[in-house]
DNA sequence: GCAAGGTC
């Protein structure tokens, strides 16, 4: 640059009009410094003099909010049905200043044609490089020979501006293009699909969670079905659960001193006999002898400073504030000055930041003042210089407090309760940890090993004020190696496995931040979108569910085999945005690729819009602007639920099924052979089937798929008195319903595909775990008579039952641990004698065993899982340290002798 | 009536 010469006009441009104050602020040092209104009320432009590099120069600066274009459609597109969605992936596409902020582009334009330079002074990230370029279209189009010039920074500091002004560089057109690629691929597959889905369901289905349809917009988004996913693969993984026994030995000792509570080291076991044996060998020895004290210091280390993320995630978890209202108050504070800019990756302090001025500040204040004075006292020793999370926008700096407030009389709650999250925070980042003494205390009972430990927190420091944390203290006893007692209490416990809970705020940001799905600016308004959606809800606890609505679009496109609601799509753009960013892969290049492959997934996903209006069709009735596929075929009362009707359905593989209406609550269906090609409910009433009415449905046969001698057309009845269909279903199966390709290639609690095996009824007594064929009830007309279920072959012998003297037959185990063993089982319902065969010859006796226990083969043919039960707390039973459990013949639940574990009603409680 | 990203 040339140096001296008359002075030049400089046009400067920041992405916000903070930056632009603070610019102007340091460049100036205040001095000269005039500030006059531009067309738009928010952008003000501040006139100073300055010199770079020698050059004086008349300095204008001013700022821009966000991006000043947008990218759309050429207005011919732009109309829904103006064009096929798939033509959206090749319509033309450009740039434009929409209507709000017309008034920055005049300001723009005007005081762009009296500069001789344009300096960009935009966040440096990918978006500020941008948006400096949509800056430079829109000030050569007024001067051509503008000199274009950008200003890098990393903070507003002082020394960081004086040097970014001195050492002005070129604009990067590489972190430009990764933008504008990112924009057209966003746009093009958003609006595709987002017009192929709403066009396709919206006037399909009575969707009640929209008041007006008409306003129904089923969006879709790179970004918002991610988001969604998160919620639906949770919702899944939670219906998928089945909750498993264990059995896990608690040992107790009580002294002078206390308490202590022994934990068994082995945790749990699932195998009940393995439990019993190992506790029936502490029992015996119970003596307990101390085999290790370890004694340490533990420290329980402050938050890194604030970014964006952990605010959402700690405002949610201490106050249950929305991500969304905690950056609509965040951003109140900052616009008045309290907290400093609230949307940041960074979480570490420059070194060049003046923390200690920082506290002073809070010195005042009547709550948490006189921690900050203690802070600022070296003789405390509680000052520590922050550790860092690792990350750095080079933007800005960690969310602090910029000004003190002891509170504003104009504040809500949550601005009272934010910006005191936000001071506590900043000032606990600033403090030592806490100190704590732990004691680890081991001991060996015949063999087994057991741990208690305790801790005594020696200092809080940093809790003092952070008061959002806690440290749990507990005391336990003193022991010495060598020492030896006997137990207070020897118990054996039960608890069964819980499901994961639904994903609360912050487990969504958390899995949102991990797979890279939004930006720190963004992540609440996809969290929100889904909400105005109608796509998931979310309850008292902060904690996420999807609608109907959410579940079966997310069924669809899993049908469809496509992951366009997994984080992955999102993923692999990012990864080709930072190539075009780093200049290894041209933005045409990834555009043409990126959009190729997102062009064949929509006309694929168009070909299987069965799929979707399948999955659909499961949550919600058909509307009657769907001719094809008019509502109302019911065909008979739910025998499972009794309150909703059963109703004819094609199910997502293109079968029939009668499925209860209530699903998912009631999961009652019919599955009906896989040969019918069309099925229609007739107003003709079964004769014989109670309760009534059970209309009979008229079905066609494919003629290659049914046996010579059966009919194509048959008018059948699912109410259990139709022979031929029996045989049909019998001889056809129910067809091809493997989801295979389906659901969750990536993980094993795919829930669907276990429901789909789980909802396989029997046509005669509507009970799942066994097919029409092997109905006990189409033979003896008792089900108890199955009870030992389908994973049993069937019994050989019998000998008489010891305990109850009724007889016990030989069965075969099929159980994972025990396959192929041969074991007698009480034929009485009422008695649960067991024995294994190869125990007769060890001379071993036989024992009484809850049927529901993990090694008692009975328990995985029969029905006895109940639906989701309680945590290890309700659960816990105890059984005297001196009592023989396997004399004890009672539930090991509740202890009632007169039934056992899995007929306990206190379970599931 | 569509996306996601800036910001007021």
């Amino acid at each position: 640059m040339a140096s001296g010469g008359r002075t030049i006009n400089v046009l400067n441009v920041a992405e916000k009009p903070s930056v632009a104050k603070a610019v102007a602020v340091i460049l100036s040092r205040n001095q000269g410094l005039r500030v006059r209104d531009g067309r738009s009320r928010y952008n003000k432009i501040f006139e100073f003099d300055y010199a770079i590099r020698g050059q004086p120069c008349h300095m204008l600066m001013t700022s821009v909010t966000g991006h000043l274009m947008e990218l759309d459609f050429e207005d011919r597109y732009r109309k829904w049905h103006s064009c096929d969605p798939a033509d959206l992936y090749q319509a033309p596409v450009r740039k434009i200043v929409p209507e709000d902020k017309m008034d920055i582009k005049r300001t723009l334009d005007e005081e762009a044609r009296r500069c001789q330079w344009l300096v960009l002074w935009l966040d440096c990230d990918r978006e500020g490089e941008n948006i400096a370029f949509e800056v430079i279209e829109v000030c050569r189009a007024v001067n051509h020979h503008l000199v274009l010039r950008r200003a890098r920074f990393s903070a507003l500091i002082d020394r960081e501006i004086h040097q970014a002004v001195q050492n002005l560089v070129d604009p990067n057109q590489w972190f430009a293009d990764a933008v504008d690629a990112r924009q057209e691929i966003d746009l093009r597959i958003g609006a595709s699909f987002t017009r192929f889905q709403t066009m396709l369901l919206q006037d399909r289905f009575c969707i009640d969670s929209a008041t007006d349809d008409r306003n129904l917009v089923l969006s879709y988004g790179p970004c918002q079905f991610p988001t969604l996913g998160f919620i639906v693969e949770r919702y899944w993984e939670i219906q998928a659960h089945e909750p498993e026994e264990f059995w896990t030995i608690n040992f107790t000792h009580r002294s002078d001193e206390g308490i202590a509570t022994f934990n068994w080291m082995r945790g749990h076991l699932f195998d009940y006999t393995c439990a019993v044996i190992i506790y029936e060998m502490c029992v015996q020895e119970p003596t307990a002898t101390v085999t290790k004290v370890r004694q340490q210091e533990k420290l329980k280390y402050p938050p890194y400073p604030l970014s964006t993320i952990e605010l959402e995630k700690r405002a949610s978890r201490y106050f249950r504030m929305s991500s969304e209202q905690t950056m609509k108050v965040a951003e109140d504070l900052y616009q008045a000055g309290f907290i400093s800019y609230p949307r940041t990756e960074t979480d570490c302090f420059s070194v060049r930041t003046d923390l200690h001025a920082m506290v002073q500040e809070q010195q005042g204040h009547p709550v948490w003042g006189s921690y900050a004075q203690q802070l600022l006292d070296p003789g405390t020793g509680l000052w520590r210089n922050p550790s860092g999370g690792g990350h750095d926008d080079k933007a800005h700096p960690p969310i602090h407090p910029t000004k003190f407030s002891s509170g504003e009389s104009r504040w809500s709650q949550d601005h009272h309760r934010l910006y005191e999250l936000v001071v506590r925070h900043f000032l606990a980042c600033v403090s030592q940890p806490a100190v704590g003494a732990e004691t680890t205390v081991e001991i060996d009972v015949a063999g087994e090993l057991f741990s208690a430990s305790g801790r005594v927190i020696l200092a809080r420091n940093y809790l003092d004020v952070y008061r959002f944390e806690s440290w749990g203290g507990s005391v336990i006893p003193s022991y010495a190696v060598g020492q030896q007692f006997i137990p207070t209490t020897l118990t054996l416990d039960s608890g069964v496995t819980r499901p994961p809970p639904l994903l609360s705020e912050a487990d969504l940001l958390s899995c949102m931040d991990k797979a890279g799905i939004g930006t720190d600016a963004t992540m609440h308004d996809h969290i929100k979108k889904l909400l105005d959606r109608f796509y998931a809800t979310k309850d008292a606890n902060t904690r996420f569910s999807p609608t109907n609505l959410g579940e079966a679009l997310v069924m669809g496109y899993d049908d469809m085999g496509y992951e366009l609601w997994k984080p992955n799509l999102r993923s692999t753009m990012e990864y080709d945005m930072k190539e075009v960013s780093i200049g290894n892969k041209s933005k045409a290049e990834v555009l043409a690729n990126c959009l190729q492959q997102m062009k064949a997934c929509f006309l694929d996903a168009r070909v299987n819009k069965v799929k979707l209006l399948e999955a659909m069709a499961i949550f919600f009735e058909r509307s009657n602007a769907d001719e094809h596929h008019a509502a109302g075929e019911i065909v008979c009362q739910c025998g499972n639920c009794l309150e909703s009707n059963m109703v004819l359905r094609k199910n997502r593989d293109g079968n029939f099924m009668v499925g209860c209406m209530a699903f998912p609550q009631c999961r009652n269906a019919v599955w009906l052979p896989g040969s019918v090609s069309e099925a229609i409910v007739t107003s003709n009433i079964c004769n014989s089937c109670n309760p009534g009415p059970v209309y009979l449905i008229q079905f066609k046969f494919r003629r290659h798929e049914i046996p010579p001698g059966f009919d194509v057309n048959h008018l059948g009845c699912i109410g259990g008195c139709d022979e031929t269909l029996r045989q049909l279903i019998e001889i056809c199966g129910t067809g091809s319903r493997n989801p295979a390709g389906g659901r969750g290639a990536t993980t094993t609690s795919n829930n669907v595909r276990q429901s789909d095996t789980r909802q396989r009824a029997c046509i005669y007594c509507q009970q799942t775990g066994h097919l029409s064929g092997d109905c006990q009830s189409q033979f003896s007309g008792s089900r108890n008579a199955h009870s030992h279920g389908t994973n049993l072959q069937s019994g050989e012998s019998s000998i008489p039952c010891t305990s109850c003297g009724t007889s016990c037959v030989l069965r075969t185990a099929n159980t994972a641990n025990n396959r192929g063993r041969k074991f007698y089982s009480c034929q009485s319902q009422e008695c649960n004698f067991f024995l294994w065969e190869d125990d007769i010859n060890n001379g071993t006796r036989g024992r009484s065993m809850p049927r529901g226990s993990a090694s008692n083969p009975s328990r995985r043919g029969g029905r006895g899982r109940g639906g989701q039960t309680g945590g290890r707390g309700a659960d816990t039973t105890f059984v005297s340290a001196t009592g023989d459990p396997l004399s004890g013949r009672r539930c090991y639940v509740c202890g009632d002798p007169s039934h056992f574990a899995n007929a306990c009603p206190n379970r599931g409680t």
